[in-house]
DNA sequence: CGAGTGGTTGAAGAGTGTCAAACAGTGTGG
DNA sequence: CCACACTGTTTGACACTCTTCAACCACTCG
């Protein structure tokens, strides 16, 4: 591999939907990448263009959105370094854009033509797999969505998106930096701004601090206790969980036998 | 074709999901078919089961439906004849259902093993881009309902479902019978019986009229107006969608200049 | 007839959204 | 340097929706 494409070779090799391909493909692929950079709140693609590429988020924050005819705005999914978007609209039917995607602070892409995609699809039905495999889980992630909107106030949600965004910390607790804009994660979680801000307060007594977009966690596992015990996920599914009483097989097993 | 099997062959030859595959497929998929009869409220299979099997629904309603460790359910679906199930986890690297399946009345299903569609994909790719296009539509109705939660009142919610249910319906209005429980209608929406009921009530006004299981809708029109409004589908893209001053074409447009 | 199931209704309360105002931080121009 | 505008956020008061809890009703089945 020439030099000239070596950030792209590298940087592809290290998300879970390329990494261990056959390296006639991956040529394929680094060959047709095109890194694009945007600016804070410049658009990527618009709801109804055309979708003819997909791409694989290098850096920085977009935000998918979806906008109703009065206006109001639901966001479906933040992506950030490693994520890809746009990989089964490539196959499926649909060739305009169902969202809008949106850089909610200085942001790079790489971006693959979907022709390409398909032609080495065709090459090698493990692509396809690999398709399903990353639907499958954003779907997944979808409807933990949908259930948190209907079993968990705004304090609990607020509490499981922190523990997300925290959850490559090590030891009980500590301060990180809210990697976008409140508001945006208000959106993200199906609430108001002012909601958002209000239910911060609330987590207070769960040993939760905020000043500005610093945020003190003193402990995750207590934080998860507060929120994931209302969750149907198991601590092995969510990357969030610290939950001790609420182990990956705890969880299940406990599941399992209350249903009946 | 034995006549043996000219049920099966039958069915799966209607369902998008086998429309058109080869005749070789379809004789596999045939020849591994099983048909079960479920009673009602029995179940199909329970969250952690392992996931060997896929299935098709032949006839009657399925619920599919997670719980959380304090008991709170949440129904992503509901499942009804030509409806296909455990397509994606096949293929997927989770080896139990994520989660329940239970029959709310007299169930048929068709179910064939994980394997079989397997061993087929592996023959035949376009098995896989069939998967990841089944994905993508449920992929897409959770999306929408998820926004639906966010910006639609109840009623709204009620009246878009009550819309969904009577699509095949020709006329400006009529009368249909709900399929299922009122309990398991309000659960599939996010919201309590008892909320279900009033919001049944409030929808008079709108044209609707309910008697027992017995659904009048005076004109879907503008039925349509008073929900579609709120969701930011086309109307081609919904089927429950009868909105005149909504189009596919005039809700798409009017979207994308209003966006700006 | 009584029990069981599914559905409706009423009163009360918690939780969110709405609207308006104020605030903090940042950059900009004079 | 200050004044100013601008953006993102917080706070308060209030209205409204939805849930909760309880009672009651309609219907079916034994």
């Amino acid at each position: 591999m020439t030099s000239v494409n070596g950030l792209e070779d590298n940087f592809l090799r290290g998300i879970d939907f390329f990494s261990g391909l056959p390296e006639e493909d991956l040529r394929v692929f680094v060959r047709a990448s095109h890194i694009r950079h945007y600016r804070k709140n410049e658009h990527i693609y618009h709801q109804g263009d055309e979708s003819d590429r997909f791409f694989a988020v290098m850096g920085g924050w977009i935000k998918l959105y979806r906008e109703t005819v009065d206006g109001e705005e639901a966001v479906p999914a933040l992506l950030t370094t490693g994520d890809i978007s746009g990989e089964s609209a490539i196959l499926y039917g649909n060739k305009t854009c169902v969202f809008s995607a949106q850089a909610v602070e200085k942001t790079c892409i790489l971006e693959i033509r979907k022709s390409v995609l398909e032609e080495r699809a065709n090459a090698n039905p493990d692509i396809l797999r690999r398709i399903i495999i990353s639907v499958s889980k954003k779907m997944d992630r979808l409807q933990t969505e949908n259930e948190h909107m209907f079993h968990m106030n705004t304090a609990q949600r607020v509490a499981c998106l922190l523990l997300r965004l925290s959850a490559h910390m090590v030891g009980n607790g500590g301060t990180f930096t809210l990697p976008y804009d409140k508001s945006i994660a208000a959106a993200q979680l199906g609430m108001k701004r002012e909601t958002f801000s209000r239910a911060l307060m609330r987590l207070r007594p769960m040993g939760v601090h905020v000043n500005g977009s610093e945020v003190t966690i003193n402990n995750f596992g207590s934080l998860s206790e507060y929120c994931c015990l209302h969750c149907s996920l198991s601590a092995g599914d969510c990357t969030g969980s610290r939950c001790s009483t609420c182990t990956s097989q705890g969880c299940g097993t406990q599941l399992l036998s209350s249903r009946l």
